[in-house]
DNA sequence: ACTATAAAAGTGTTCTGAACACCTGATGAC
DNA sequence: GTCATCAGGTGTTCAGAACACTTTTATAGT
């Protein structure tokens, strides 16, 4: 794409509207993924602001995972953007009392079964193979007590369902929560009945049963909050697959 | 809570570590939601940064929702963190291809097809006979031709929905992808037969039957992205309720 | 000619100090 | 008592310099 002059920016709050100018500009492709922003010195230049305001400015599309600065290289348009942006301040958002940890269970539940059902028609046999394969796994760490290895099992497990559907977005959102939640308390070892779930949802998964994998992904996460939320409601409706 | 002296950051990329540190005294209560952080002079000061380097963590919390910047009065803790971060550059992602149309669509049906099946347990009878007045409206505007209205009432129906749950975390996704959708092309205005739709899901949630809303939640959004992808394959299993 | 080391150029990072803009509360005029 | 004005506090923007990291180029030794 050739390159004309920059138009430089005019608005009351410079550094908000320098975010917005730079991220229509990748919007329209003026700079592609990938590719490198000029040097900051120029760029401020060009566009008329002050460095310390397009740093500023810079910083927080980095914070939001569209950019990315790079010590003595350069700035890059991510290459691949929609990265973790939330992360870093779910647990904010709890302590501020914004988000609880129930709902993010729920949320996960919500999430996690409605991917599980569309794993179903986007599952390939070898990600069936590959998921009995960790579940195999999992049963040997389990009696060997690894638990470090179990969880390790346990994050494989959920992440090749959410590889299954191809789904970025809910993925994201969805390995989020299980980080936020692994974070705020530990997340207990898992039993020998957490497995059993683990094996309806597969063979759920298996034998092409969206509903039954749905069903037994939400009891499976329903069962996990229930250890830590032993008041908590469990829905648990049939758990017989059909 | 008492405030001892702040500990001055060290680290090599000091912008980062003054977010974390802010960040973390939030986390664990040396700042209160909706209280006023010190000067940006002092601050910078206490935690032993520049003042762009402060800058630049603040504009970056500021982003995240974490933080509110007042020009002239100060800088307050968010009293209503968690704030739609995403809906600023949902689109740009678009445009660089980390995500695609059919794939929101997709993750939309997912939440609100999970929202619908949690509304069920959760619905008050007012929220219910809400939700059927919205219907009406909807069928008044549909006949009228007023399409503006009925583009209204969808969002209020969705949103109701979604506030029945009483899921801020998934609320505030699912209100995201309605927007972010709404944005990339105008919604095409609601059908008669979109209409039916909508009084299946609202019949379930009165009747108190999740799946039959769940299922029919999935059926309406999928049929929704359906006007916009013809050739996308639509699951459609079964829509008879039990 | 090849390689390893050193220098130089390019770029991001941080700091300082100043000037400006906005908001708030105090002061004073009516 | 009410309103306008002003002064102080605070966020915002800018400019310049010094520093740190990376990449490229140049040099020296083999």
């Amino acid at each position: 794409m050739e390159k004309g002059p920059i138009k430089p920016v005019h608005r009351r709050q410079i550094s908000t509207a320098t975010i917005d100018r730079i991220l229509s500009m990748i919007s329209d492709g003026y700079w592609s993924p990938g590719e490198c922003l000029p040097p900051q010195r120029d760029l401020a230049k060009s566009l008329g602001v002050g460095m310390s305001t397009l740093r500023e400015a810079l910083q927080s599309l980095q914070t939001m995972g569209v950019l990315e600065m790079r010590h003595g290289s350069g700035t890059f348009v991510s290459s691949q953007p929609f990265v973790e942006p939330y992360e870093k301040f779910i647990d904010v958002s709890v302590s501020l009392g914004g988000l609880d940890l129930e709902m993010l269970f729920e949320a996960r539940g919500i999430i996690e079964s409605g991917l599980a059902f569309h794993a179903v028609e986007h599952a390939t046999e070898d990600q069936i193979n590959e998921l009995f394969d960790i579940l195999q796994r999992e049963w040997e760490c389990i009696e060997a007590k690894d638990h470090e290895c179990c969880h390790d099992l346990d994050l494989a497990f959920h992440r090749l369902i959410a590889t299954m559907v191809n789904n970025k977005f809910l993925a994201q959102i969805d390995s989020t929560l299980f980080k936020a939640l692994d974070q705020l308390f530990r997340v207990l070892p898992l039993t020998k009945e957490g497995w059993k779930l683990h094996y309806v949802v597969a063979e759920a998964i298996r034998d092409r049963d969206s509903f039954g994998a749905s069903e037994a992904m939400r009891t499976l996460i329903e069962s996990s909050a229930a250890r830590y939320f032993p008041y908590m409601k469990v829905t648990s409706h049939k758990m017989e697959v059909q």
